[in-house]
DNA sequence: CCCAAAATCATCCATTCGGATGACGCGCGT
DNA sequence: ACGCGCGTCATCCGAATGGATGATTTTGGG
């Protein structure tokens, strides 16, 4: 912005210089002021359109319009259940793999222990959350904002 | 647009008749060609930059930017997907209350049926979503937009 | 009315799950 | 060093679940 109004002055100083240079030289006509005068307007109304447009060039108006996106909902974990019902990081973990349909056994290979293990965190957690099954595990822990 | 262009040059031959009639009157100085050429270049630059400005005031640039609104459950359940599937009302209903994270038993006393019934309509549902358990069916059914 | 789809119920059997309980090791803080 | 929380693994057993299959009744549309 400051640029363009520096560069349009420097422009304009230039110009008058020039037209006072060659004005005496072959401008000496009848009507030499109109002629001179026309000029100057026109240069200086096509440097004025040339600002203008160059002001307003990148004004652009933002208009929100607000979508209804399926919204995945960044989900935030609620810690504080978490840590108010002693859920240990492991049984969260836990949690999460069988609300994602996995069996004991597939979690226990997923997570590199045994079965037992994975039993015993997922019938703590179980404990934790009053759950007896764990579809309803998974049903509370959504609903305690603990797993997505 | 067209409008501009012919108020502009109406303006400017209103202009420059008016200063051939005063420039013999006022304007006899000794830099009187400056001034001449100074007022022209400063109304014309002005008239241009307006004239500019006028160019482009309505070119909005429409900017969507999709918010993400907190999505309230304005569940819709997919309709398509549950025909190409093939699964029946019932198995749907069955797989909601699996979805809560009911027991068949319990299933089956909600919606007065056997627990046999339910086993069957459960079997159904898990064989027309490819799932080999409930949970896994619940992750499935959530995903297909089957059930909320 | 008739038929196909849907819903209902059942039995058998294997697998999975859940509950209860005990044990061991590791890291951390007192 | 000791206790504690956490993670690990195990065994036993009953309940729940899943798979396969067959049968009967209800229902909705042509």
């Amino acid at each position: 912005m400051r640029r363009h109004v520096l560069l349009y002055g420097l422009l304009a100083g230039v110009l008058i210089a020039a037209l006072r240079l060659i004005e005496y030289r072959w401008l000496v006509l009848e009507h030499s002021v109109e002629i001179y005068g026309g000029l100057v307007a026109a240069v200086f109304a096509t440097l004025g359109i040339w600002l203008g447009l160059r002001l307003t060039r990148h004004t652009e108006t933002v208009v929100v319009r607000e979508v209804e996106v399926p919204a995945p909902v960044n989900f935030v974990r609620d810690q504080s259940k978490v840590d108010s019902l002693g859920i240990t990081p492991r049984e969260l973990e836990v949690l999460e793999l069988i609300a994602a349909g996995l069996s004991n056994k597939e979690i226990a290979e997923r997570v590199y222990v045994s079965e037992n293990t994975v039993k015993t965190h997922s019938s703590r957690v179980f404990d934790k959350l009053g759950a007896r099954r764990r579809t309803q595990a998974v049903q509370l822990g959504k609903e305690l904002r603990l797993i997505p």
